[in-house]
DNA sequence: CTCACCTTCCGAAACGTTTCGGATTCATCC
DNA sequence: GGATGAATCCGAAACGTTTCGGAAGGTGAG
């Protein structure tokens, strides 16, 4: 366990200048920092984050609550967010706490114990709800936080979304371009803000046309229910639909063969676009474009930002 | 937020004693415990548990390195078992870090960084391999460790395990009873240690009959994958199917009807054993129980124990 | 009175890092 | 030749806690 002492010793420099050429400080010759990293690796220096948090009164720790299974949840989605924020944090040297509530427990609870613990930097919140309590809670008490998505169209808190709206008004021009006048909505859950602001921009987008949105059918996103909604439809005089992702799409496709169908992709792993041919229209948004963004997000956050961004999005008609 | 200084000021104590008295010490008389303990709270003091840990070395902190998405990955296993854990530690208090390899990354490395970083208690090691190297270099730092699994039959580090030697036993002597006598084995993967204990045990089964193993397919556990040995094994003289996991089995089971078909159980919530009809004969040993005692033993572990467990498992002939 | 002993206290060092304030060199410029 | 400034470097303090080694005071025994 060799520390900054026996690095220094080992390279006859000081504490001082040894600390700062890893850190990269400006008043270091190029030479020194190369000789320090040398050394680094040759004694197998590794930093000790708790001496480095005393200092610093950052602990390198961030922290993410999320539910347990439950009906409720998109087990896809939340795995998929756990693993790339987790591993884009490793990547970066932070650690990341995972927090898994257990059934029952509070989440606004449980984020502050965590926070009151003291020695966490910032907290990480997905999948908020409208008007999600937890993000009143987190500014109150003023603990650094990033929201993946948000809970209102123009919120002052930092966030990195996509525009949900754009995607609506995108997937619905998709539709009508093709010919569609009687067009129904699939959507996600009905608390999500993401529904909300699809069907504000699908609706937008019929607005300016002669279609008709003749379902709106908001509930979880799942291929049983997508297959299930289908079933509903087969016979309807409906020429269009609006799906709130590749597993409602998978679903619908295959339970309505030769519809037109629009959907969000968002790169789940398991429901990738490729083999699912029914789909006519598609926007994309691969979700782990988002880590790298939210990572920095919350870095800048804690540093007293407050960053808000909006990821891309593109169009296949 | 005051510290042990200013709490000492206010009582015109000494910052040693003050210390002494919360922590409960002997050379503290119970009056100025008292008197300590009521200036805490009247001020408001916290102790802060990164200095606390920068010189007493322990933080309530465990972590779990978990490799990224890979083909050679049960995702299925790998979350249930992260979401399992981490909300076990969550109820217990502690905080469980969890860190995702990206691509590339090496396993030992990361464990490396992560120990040498400080802060940390204990890790959870999951999903061993034989002989595996993790283990090793982390006895050999010294940090304490549970694995989940073992990468020996008679190992000297805390584990917690079931017993797959007596999970392949039962396997085929409940086909035995079934009146098979041409067997095949579709394991898991070649390097688990689980795979080679439970061929083992399924040898010692059959040595004492007249049934033979003809067919011994290591390999990856998946529906797919069951499938596409059913399509190989189809009209071939085999009267016997030992499966390693129910994933297996769901697609031997599709794909061989009416064949006798033996696995074990793990619980993995998307594949149960309900509506896996072809099934004849099954150990079972929920995956989910295996967290309590995981935690349990890490805690042993920390406190410089041993503990080595072994979880129950049934039979279903 | 002396010695030993117990109780209660405290100063100072230690954990490993970052950073403030200065020090040293060396070239450059008037 | 002395002043200026940039480029490098370093000592020492600081973060908040625990703990080692002792010290002061009191008590009781011899």
């Amino acid at each position: 366990m060799p520390t900054l002492k026996d690095l220094a010793r080992h390279l006859d420099l000081s504490v001082t200048q040894v600390s700062r050429a890893l850190n990269d400080h400006s008043d270091v010759s190029r030479a020194t920092k190369a000789r320090v990293r040398e050394g680094a690796d040759e004694i197998g220096y590794r930093p000790n984050l708790v001496a480095r948090t005393l200092r610093s009164g950052r602990s390198g720790i961030v922290a993410m609550v999320v539910p347990g299974r439950s009906e409720t949840v998109e087990v896809e989605l939340l795995m998929e967010s756990v693993m790339g924020l987790s591993a884009e944090f490793s990547r970066r040297g932070l650690r990341f706490v995972l927090h898994v509530l257990g059934p029952g427990d509070d989440a606004v609870a449980a984020h502050e114990t965590l926070v009151r613990g003291g020695g966490i930097d910032g907290i990480v919140l997905t999948d908020p709800v409208l008007d999600d309590p937890r993000i009143d809670r987190l500014s109150e008490m003023g603990t650094p936080f990033v929201v993946h998505g948000r809970d209102r169209i123009d919120p002052d808190y930092p966030f990195v979304d996509i525009d949900n709206r754009a995607v609506g008004h995108a997937l619905g021009t998709a539709l009508l371009g093709q010919g569609a006048r009687t067009i129904a909505l699939v959507g996600g859950p009905e608390d999500r803000p993401y529904t909300l602001f699809r069907r504000q921009g699908l609706d937008a987008a019929l607005a300016a046309s002669d279609a008709r949105l003749v379902e709106d059918l908001p509930g979880p996103m799942t291929e049983a229910r997508g297959l299930a909604v289908a079933a509903e439809f087969a016979g309807r005089k409906i020429d269009g639909v609006v799906a709130g992702n590749m597993m409602l799409a998978t679903g619908l496709c295959a339970g309505l063969p030769g519809m037109p169908i629009a959907a969000h992709d968002d790169h789940l792993i398991a429901y990738s676009a490729e083999h699912l041919t029914g789909l006519t229209a598609r926007t994309e948004a691969p979700l782990d474009a988002a880590w790298a963004p939210l990572c920095d997000a919350l870095a800048r956050a804690i540093e007293g930002e407050t960053p808000q961004v909006l990821l891309p999005v593109t169009t296949h008609a």
